[in-house]
DNA sequence: GCTTAATATACCTTGACACGTATATGCTCT
DNA sequence: AGAGCATATACGTGTCAAGGTATATTAAGC
């Protein structure tokens, strides 16, 4: 389990991710909110907290786990270079779309992304 | 492999998407660049080409694959949500920078993100 | 101090997938 | 048509990780 992939191919561990953006969680509303049974959770989060996703504190019986950002930019940063490779295929589209067929220009320029 | 995050966990396959942001390659040159056997790339293509990464034209004996944006997209729109979290940590810790100490103030400031 | 709640860990089993080696398919050129 | 190159597929094997069940740890409250 070295990289950064590996972590978020498991589908309950981007489910876990997901639910910490809006805010900490305890184990146990983790477990009932995803409905997973709580060993399977535990053992998600310790593999998070091993490769630096989260981080947690000590609330009495609790722990409370929130987010930490820097796996995540890692993904972030692999993924700029094709940010630019797409965005570039959506603009030649584009205007081979406004060549094709001027009717439906207007339509189209209020959906248009970027 | 259902999800197009198991498709990126493995190495050799980011590896080979990673080359096709460039320009489009034939199987060989793939192979020589990455220093894998061939089988083992035509069958990492295969993986990507079912999961709509690649796609690939028919050159004589060759083929040429090249890059197709929307999986990499949708990873993308898995990340955003937490892009919100992270910029709003880098902007806490900025704040607090700044508290402390003044005497660096320029020199950040000219590498500030965002 | 004992019981209960919250979380972590141990152990086992199973399945998936990546790799290597060998072979098949398909195209080109003479 | 046959030889040679480029790519794809088949098959057998080993590894590793996820799940389930059971049990251990730690803290709280009476």
């Amino acid at each position: 389990m070295e990289s950064v992939f590996e972590i978020i191919a498991e589908p309950n561990r981007r489910a876990i991710l997901s639910l910490l953006v809006s805010s900490q969680q305890s184990v146990g509303e983790i477990e009932r909110q995803l409905r997973m049974p709580q060993p399977t959770v535990s053992k998600h989060l310790r593999v998070l907290r091993e490769a630096g996703f989260v981080e947690s504190t000590v609330d009495a019986q609790r722990r409370l786990y929130r987010l930490k950002p820097e796996p995540l930019q890692e993904v972030e940063a692999w993924l700029a270079p094709f940010r630019r490779f797409w965005s570039a295929r959506v603009d030649a589209l584009e205007r081979h779309l406004d060549r094709m067929d001027q009717s439906t220009l207007t339509k189209r320029k209020t959906t248009r992304r970027r």
